[in-house]
DNA sequence: TGTACATCAGTGAACGCGCGTTCACTGATGTAC
DNA sequence: TGTACATCAGTGAACGCGCGTTCACTGATGTAC
């Protein structure tokens, strides 16, 4: 049964936002095409209509998970200790699927196919850029904006691995990189 | 065919060493018990003469590799400076197999069984502890630990995410955050 | 020390299951006249 | 505007494959006598 351009358009939009939250909670290799098509609505063999593979899918959640991120994090006026304080709360790190997907890919990324690989490394850049923005201009400008980053991905990754085992740690981590990164700014 | 028991033991600590290797570098999830098991030089069988399920090889297998990571920092005299240099050469992002468990484990341990999450907390625990004793005494000896070693998590984990679409961003990640946390020092 | 036998680490075929992908088919949409 | 037909998004059965796990069996080891 076909349906208007418009749906199937609708439709192609809902596999991508679906799978990047599903991808998020449980990782790339943790769904299978078949629950993604399902939440979606729709059966595994409509997936390949619009993506030729898993994949590819894989690719653009990816890109559209970034620029979500992106834009949540730049929608407000933004300070360089709102952005750090919003990025620590522990909200953030109980929430996988739509939190930041930089922090959800932990180590998976070098399994993956290149192009969701590409698709980290831009979101990656992008977030940088933002930081960077918010620092006093001058010579280590982007370094130490790249350092604020992955100090925010590693306190994110590491509460969310320590956090079903101690609680209190994972709350602790993300409040002590919180107060190293604010000491520095 | 039985064995000595000596030989027995030695097959055992020979796939858990081997299982921690291949975990690694491709994740939990990523191997099979029949891989490990050829790449010990048995049969899948015989791991579950050993071992009850994956979940338990996985167990062992993160015990093993904290251990081996931490003796790896503590053999020789530790100081802070080059306990962070040596974390976050190149050398250890490119070589995931016997790194440290704690960055090549990403973000996947809240999807693993609750032993693995388990030594992945103590392992970090741990090292952290580690870093303390290098720091100086007093109130916020224990938090600024915290923060450094979720720094060095981050920058490897980030490093090694971008490493396959752009290597040169990833050493500038390794050399920002290393040259953050001297500064703190 | 020599013999009979129980133990159990290791083998390899088999299990059910879920995976990513393919494909013949459906039928409303969109188009050509 | 009305009719005939090509298009193609979506369906659902089927594919081969690798997964974790089970199990009947093997045969050298370790032990009891």
């Amino acid at each position: 049964m076909k349906i208007t351009k418009e749906q199937a358009e609708e439709n192609r939009q809902k596999l991508v936002a679906t799978a990047a939250r599903l991808f998020g909670e449980k990782g790339i290799d943790g769904v299978g095409v078949a629950e993604i098509s399902k939440a979606a609505g729709l059966t595994h063999g409509a997936l390949y209509a619009h993506f030729p593979s898993k994949d590819a899918l894989a690719a653009a959640a990816m890109q559209f998970s970034t620029r979500n991120a992106y834009s949540k994090v730049t929608e407000h006026p933004v300070t360089l200790p709102g952005l750090i304080a919003y990025y620590l709360a522990p909200e953030q790190r109980d929430n996988l699927a739509t939190g930041c997907p930089l922090a959800a890919a932990g180590s998976e990324m070098a399994r993956q196919d290149a192009a969701v690989g590409a698709g980290y490394t831009a979101g990656f850049r992008q977030m940088v850029e933002c930081i960077g923005r918010q620092l006093p201009a001058g010579e280590g400008q982007r370094e130490q904006a790249l350092a604020i980053m992955a100090a925010l991905i590693g306190a994110l990754s590491v509460s969310r691995n320590v956090y079903k085992t101690d609680p209190a740690l994972a709350n602790e981590v993300l409040k002590s990189v919180q107060n190293m990164l604010l000491k520095l700014s």
